[in-house]
DNA sequence: TATAACGCTTACGTTAACGTCAAGTGGGGA
DNA sequence: TCCCCACTTGACGTTAACGTAAGCGTTATA
């Protein structure tokens, strides 16, 4: 039983933590995403590396790839950059934010048409029978979508 | 110069329209995504079309595989499915919701965190010399991100 | 002592979503 | 008529992000 309060992990720990497979904290490492120390040559990961463990699957779950992660990660490169360096970064910071804004629309877009989907579903199991009134219901809600469809 | 008010398009038409390549619309259409009529060999899209086209990008935007986007647009397939056949899509569509409410909070804070480092790279540009107190302020940003980075 | 259990590296395999030629078709101006 | 241009259908190539398997060393437990 590793001390698992000492604020050491090992892979596998770290894996199962955080829903993720050893193959793929030994993929981010080669791709310079995680550095964790070594007890031999097993990989010992600190608190620092499971805290940018986060952050990559934030950014995944983001839609982020990898390499931009590593780039954002890596504060090293903007904060002992040139200004003329930083408006790079500038740029592509606020272009992300607005990528970021357009997903977040299309996110309450998508959850408002799931919700209406369900509920629909929800109505139509109510009534265990097909009869006429929930097939025109029916009629109704392909309509709706329909609708939606044409807009 | 096709009738382009006539509520049908051309592949290269829809394709400038949304930024894709007609590479994209054909894939689409292999996939079972879209099924534009024919005139010869050539592919006519009808505002149908064009409104399912909307809905396959916006669905990708928000990280919808074309499978998943395939499945949803059929409704079909919803529609007259036993009422059993009903509740796996009522449970896949309210995992799919989950999804999305985690990917939003996830976005938020990214935008946070994105805003931040833009905030902190304009004050930096204001000052156009390195100076003793940008430095303890760059110190001080980078505390605030390795903060962060150990929450 | 043996036998899992865990970890390592190396290397090839896989999937999604197209990109990129290549070679052919069909219509409309000069 | 000729040629260009947009469109077509294959077919193979590409990239990201791992999966999977082989083969081997180390540690913990029975």
């Amino acid at each position: 039983m590793p001390q698992s309060a000492s604020s050491t992990w090992t892979i596998s720990e770290l894996a199962e933590e955080f829903s993720v497979t050893a193959r793929a904290l030994r993929f981010y490492e080669d791709k310079g995403l995680l550095t964790p120390t070594r007890h031999g040559q097993a990989r010992v990961f600190s608190a620092t590396d499971r805290a940018r463990l986060r952050l990559i699957l934030r950014g995944k779950r983001v839609g982020f790839s990898l390499e931009e992660i590593r780039e954002m990660l890596d504060l090293e490169s903007i904060t002992s950059g040139s200004p003329q360096h930083l408006g790079v970064w500038l740029t592509r910071f606020r272009a992300r934010i607005e990528v970021l804004k357009q997903q977040r629309r299309d996110i309450d877009g998508a959850i408002e048409e799931l919700e209406t989907g369900c509920a629909w579903m929800e109505a139509r199991q109510a009534d265990l029978e097909p009869s006429a009134e929930l097939k025109s219901r029916a009629r109704a809600f392909e309509a709706l979508a329909r609708a939606r469809l044409e807009h």
